[in-house]
DNA sequence: CTGAAAGCGCTTACAG
DNA sequence: CTGAAAGCGCTTACAG
């Protein structure tokens, strides 16, 4: 439908073969008057260059697909914000593919549909991948990491976050803050969770560094989800011991912080709170949340990178504490 | 590199042809037997058709591009569940592209990456395209409609909510609980702006049927953003009058009700806040909003029916008032 | 510097 | 029901 280069050649009178080179710029293989001459036709007949033909005949495509969860958390924003840029920079196009919250033939479409035609790499955020998805991909043949995720194995690449380290931070944090009761709440640990159980790991090891015996019920699972803040907070009321809690995602910190005002305690004076993730949700509700921020934009730049420069070492990016309004320093 | 049907046919002895019209399910082509060797060694060679390929003699796609701004505010979600949801039932695929916020350089690499390819058609949410990029868009034959954006000119296709009404409703509901200072934040009404300039328009228009005269400094422009809201909130602040505000998106919202509390003004005892968007926002925090909800799902899944559909004219979804904490009665 | 030709992976009249 | 052949829009050795 379009114009092609078969239309600039007739309209210039010159072959396929010069329009093809002076339009994707094979230097020295052409004029410049040739050049003027073919720019111009192009222009003129609003020429625009098919890439789905030419990464048929190259056999190698520019874009890169990044697969995201549609999940309820809400950083896959500045993660992707940093993809852009690194892709920009390697002159990188990227489409991004939704994969439905954890269901597999919604993961399944996205995945076919990168991996339907020619592209460059597949980033995947956060998706956690059904087994046989993940063999899909592998026998795609097309370079692929994991962001924002990690794995027990190394077989799969990825760019995350420490979670033992994250876990720990955050103990070791409200340690340092005179509490020594202290709760985990809306992390996922079932067996598959490796997110969750790094993090708990990481708790065990501060709290076990300073003599802290673990009470079980400090520990509420959950789905990483607002509600599962809600409910975890529900289940600490009637705990007088905790004065601290630490919770898996902002959401997890914002519904424990809604359920408290229900339950007319105040953070931080009747309880501190530190949240993983760091997201500007923490910044909108007051009192405003204290986080271990993840730097998700270099994550997703990092990501990028390694994908496009077929590295394929794991690697970590930095967390940090971000301190704000709920957590309170226990003088004893 | 991957396997294609060249490889099939090597391998079952069978034409390209023929194994092209199994592949594709050509009903009617191909006896049962021979599908079943042909489907037996694809699956066998793990094959995966090169959907380029196909597009590139077909001169059709089934993929529909969809251009997101990478903006602050946080309701693209719902609209592409609903994208993706008719997606799925009339059985294409949805590729994603972030256009940034207000910059024409990546608003054009994200046409370009779109139009580059054929694509069945693409879907704009809530980008304000630039006069070149827009241009860019038109020439490129393929159908495009705007989502949750409407415009002066009926040139542009859209599917949006009524933002007059919006503004109507939102304005009619608070002097309906008894409010007469009510004041408009948060929104842009500069030249272009059409969604601002309407909301305000529905705003007067409420106000005027009641016989209230419009005070000028009831109305605080902004850019839909939290900072617009906590400025609005901070000039608000010595206007005693004022007993009620309409803000032009959740995050404006919060920024009020955030800098309202640091004013030490109590939502909704002291001021009462109804917000434009109605998204998840609006449940975390603390009043929760009462909002003019917009059916973003819905804006989403009829922007694909008719962008597939080739429909042309536009259409408006459905707002509806969600009560919730922040609006005070007054009883006078 | 330029053109004719082959080919990327697929589909589809046309002929049998 | 099946195959040979042309062609989608491009690129790139090869020859000049």
């Amino acid at each position: 439908m379009g114009v092609t280069i078969k239309d600039i050649a007739k309209e210039t009178g010159f072959s396929v073969a010069t329009v093809s080179r002076v339009l994707s710029n094979k230097v020295g293989f052409f004029s410049q008057d040739t050049a003027a001459v073919v720019n111009a036709a192009a222009t003129k007949l609003g020429y625009k260059k098919n890439m789905a033909a030419t990464e048929l005949v190259t056999q190698k495509s520019s874009v890169i697909a990044v697969i995201v969860n549609s999940t309820k958390t809400n950083f896959s924003d500045p993660i992707i914000e940093g993809i852009q840029q690194k892709a920009a920079e390697s002159d990188k196009r990227v489409i991004i593919l939704y994969a439905g919250d954890h269901d597999a033939t919604s993961q399944r479409r996205a995945l076919s549909t990168a991996l339907e035609r020619p592209i460059a790499g597949v980033l995947l955020l956060s998706v956690d991948l059904f087994e046989e998805n993940l063999q899909l991909l592998k026998t795609a043949q097309v370079p692929f990491r994991f962001i924002s995720i990690s794995f027990k194995d190394s077989a799969l690449n990825y760019v995350a976050s420490d979670d033992q380290q994250i876990g720990y931070l955050a103990t070791k944090y409200l340690i340092k803050m005179g509490h020594r009761c202290i709760g985990l709440a809306g992390i996922d640990i079932e067996s598959s969770a490796h997110t969750g159980k790094m993090r708990l790991a990481g708790y065990k090891r501060a709290l076990a560094e300073n003599n802290i015996p673990l009470q079980k019920n400090w520990i509420q699972t959950g789905n990483y989800s607002y509600e599962a803040g809600l409910l975890a907070m529900q289940n600490y009321s009637n705990q007088k011991c905790i004065s601290a809690v630490i919770t898996g995602s902002d959401l997890v910190g914002i519904g424990l912080l809604n359920q408290a005002a229900k339950l007319h305690l105040s953070i931080p004076d009747d309880l501190s709170l530190i949240t993983i993730d760091g997201t500007y949700l923490c910044r909108i509700v007051q009192p405003q949340l204290t986080s271990v921020t993840q730097d998700f934009y270099h994550m997703g730049y990092l990501g990028a990178e390694y994908l496009i420069s077929d590295q394929q070492q794991n690697a970590f990016t930095d967390v940090k504490i971000s301190e704000r309004e709920s957590v309170k320093k226990l003088t004893l």
